[in-house]
RNA sequence: UGGGGUGUAGCCAAGCGGUAAGGCAACAGACUUUGACUCUGUCAUCUCACUGGUUCGAUCCCAGUCACCCCAGCCA
């Protein structure tokens, strides 16, 4: 468990102790048009981590000013995904309750002489901004009167104007170097229903014109986002300022999260759920925390990779296999680690009597105890991992099995391979072996090292289970790629499945149990599996290949 | 070419005038009922993007240069 600290924590500190806030408000606010990934997760983590730090807290706000491609589903889902992450918003708040107050606050900057209603369509609005080293011009509706443009206003809202046909804007300055001073857009006319507030505005505000006045009514003391809104914030001041809220909010940015191999575009992952390229939002493959949670990670290993890689004002790229080490670290005394084989090689015990099962006391070393001890079967027929299995040793680092050699079976005993079973291609169809029952687990034996250890199931108890073996999703940058599609490039076998065995003991496995299967990885069951069939999603490899 | 932001190891990231924390990755070794885990060790000194300057002393202050990112939605 990793305290948080970051530069945002020293400016907070700061301003406790040198009396300018008394408790620290946050808020965190999603627009409700997407599923919450991995890269939000660290917005979410440290809006709630920071104002934890100080005693104070943070809110949830749904950002609902543009009303395409909002809904309700999207609210659910990440007030579900905050609450997975561990964390309780002191308040669920909407952008669009506090439509009428932002409306008011507009009316007040228009009195002030600080805002107009312009007839310029879109495209006008662009030609008249100016460019990157030209300063705009101003339109010609910018000095209108007040009454006219409050006379307007009110038309605008009650739905006098069709789409595009006026906006209201702020009076700034048309020759800012920075563009978003340039008389930006505070409303523009939509005849669109809203999820919370239905037909009753066909005019919303912009973000920029919102969320300060969102941040000041409810006395968020720092409001976080991330390095793109930088430029915004003189704007952001301005509306504060000019709107006479009582409230001073201040905006602070950070670099956005990235993940080597990790697509996170909005668009990208609409295209792979809409295109079938997934099973949906919450495929193991996603970068979604709900995919990411069907695959296996954990609320605790995300927090803690999100606190322990930290913050600055950096857009970085993060190694996946940092992510993994946090997962790693968070289950090795908390998952259980029974034995599976993934790809099966039949094993005859020759000297084993026929229909005989004996059961080997397992232990390993976890936080819950009982969770560590079980028994498991030995018999005549076991399978064991193909990739443990070669008949000519190719060297002395060959820590497994080969025929002459000796290994042990990890919980029983020793056997030696004494001959191999091939089909009529000249595949290994099954081996046969000899076991000591000097050497079972347990009994102190130590005569004779064996080659090394390997892992097994017992062929008549064992169940049967499939392993999905997910590969990150991505996509291929060559040359020959260039100027394909983004699902062009898409890597096709980023799923690969294997049919293979789990110990008997997993029987009553629920979905989301965690597993670290002995030299195959760590794996959680899938919501799919069913008693008869479990099935496997793979959430980390383990640290080293072989 | 206007404005803003950022440059510390392969990847993150502390340090903010007193002589470069930590994590991941990597490598070497020990241990091992798996090669995992654990443990030990190595890993920025013509060094903090580069070049000058101030200073007894600079990653830190100043100047200049270079590189990368963001901004010209009636998206957020």
């Amino acid at each position: 468990m990793e305290e948080i600290n970051n530069f945002i924590k020293t400016i907070m500190e700061k301003d406790l102790e040198e009396g300018r806030v008394k408790t620290i408000i946050t808020r965190f606010p999603p627009e409700p048009n997407a599923y919450l990934h991995i890269g939000h997760a660290r917005a979410v983590i440290n809006d709630f981590e920071l104002a934890k730090a100080f005693g104070g807290y943070t809110n949830l706000r749904f950002d609902d000013t543009n009303p395409v491609n909002e809904g309700a589903e999207y609210v659910q889902a990440i007030i579900n995904d905050i609450k997975w992450l561990g964390y309780e918003p002191k308040n669920i708040f909407f952008g669009s309750d506090y439509f009428e107050e932002t409306y008011n606050r507009a009316i007040l900057l228009i009195k002030k002489g600080l805002a107009y209603v312009d007839d310029l369509n879109a495209d006008e609005i662009t030609a008249y901004r100016g460019t990157l080293t030209e300063p705009g011009k101003d339109s010609p509706c910018r000095n209108r009167s007040v009454e006219e443009n409050l006379k307007l206003f009110q038309e605008m809202r009650d739905g006098k104007y069709g789409n595009g046909e006026k906006t209201l804007r702020a009076k700034i300055d048309m020759a800012s170097p920075n563009i978003n001073m340039r008389d930006p857009v505070m409303y523009r006319i939509l005849h669109v229903p809203h999820h919370r507030q239905g037909n009753k505005w066909c005019i919303y505000p912009m973000y920029d014109f919102a969320h300060p006045l969102q941040d000041a009514i409810e006395g968020v003391t720092h409001s976080l986002c991330s390095l793109e809104f930088d430029n915004h914030r003189p704007l952001y001041d301005w509306f504060v300022e000019k709107c006479e809220m009582p409230h001073v909010p201040h905006q602070y940015e950070w670099g956005r999260l990235n993940i080597t191999n990790t697509v996170m575009s909005k668009r990208y992952l609409r295209q792979l759920v809409d295109g079938g390229y997934v099973d949906g939002y919450d495929d193991p493959r996603m970068p979604t925390l709900v995919g990411l949670k069907r695959k296996g990670l954990t609320p605790e290993a995300i927090r803690n990779f999100i606190l322990y890689t930290g913050l600055s004002r950096i857009n970085s790229t993060t190694n996946a296999d940092t992510l993994d080490n946090f997962l790693r670290e968070e289950l090795k005394l908390k998952a259980t680690r029974p034995m599976a084989v993934l790809n099966p090689l039949k094993v005859v015990i020759d000297n084993y009597p026929e229909g005989q099962i004996e059961y080997c006391d397992a232990s390993n070393n976890m936080e819950n105890e009982e969770l560590g001890h079980r028994q498991i079967a030995f018999g005549k027929y076991l399978y064991i991992e193909r990739e443990d299995f070669i008949e000519e040793k190719p060297n002395r680092k060959w820590k497994r099995l080969s025929v002459g050699d000796e290994v042990r079976l990890m919980h029983a005993y020793f056997i030696r391979c004494n001959s191999v079973v091939k089909d009529e291609n000249g595949n290994i169809v099954e081996i046969h072996c000899t076991y000591d029952p000097e050497t079972k687990s347990g009994s102190g034996f130590d005569a004779r090292k064996p080659n090394g250890t390997i892992h097994y199931v017992e062929a008549t108890t064992a169940l049967p289970a499939t392993f999905n073996l997910y590969e990150p999703l991505v996509f291929d940058e060559t040359e020959e790629t260039k100027g394909q599609s983004f699902i062009e490039r898409l890597n096709p076998n980023s799923l690969i499945k294997l049919e293979g065995f789990v110990e008997a003991s997993l029987k009553d496995t629920q979905p989301l149990d965690h597993f670290q299967f002995i030299r195959t990885g760590y794996y959680c069951t899938d919501k799919l599996s069913t008693k008869e069939h479990l099935i496997f999603n793979r959430t980390c490899p383990l640290k080293s290949s072989f």
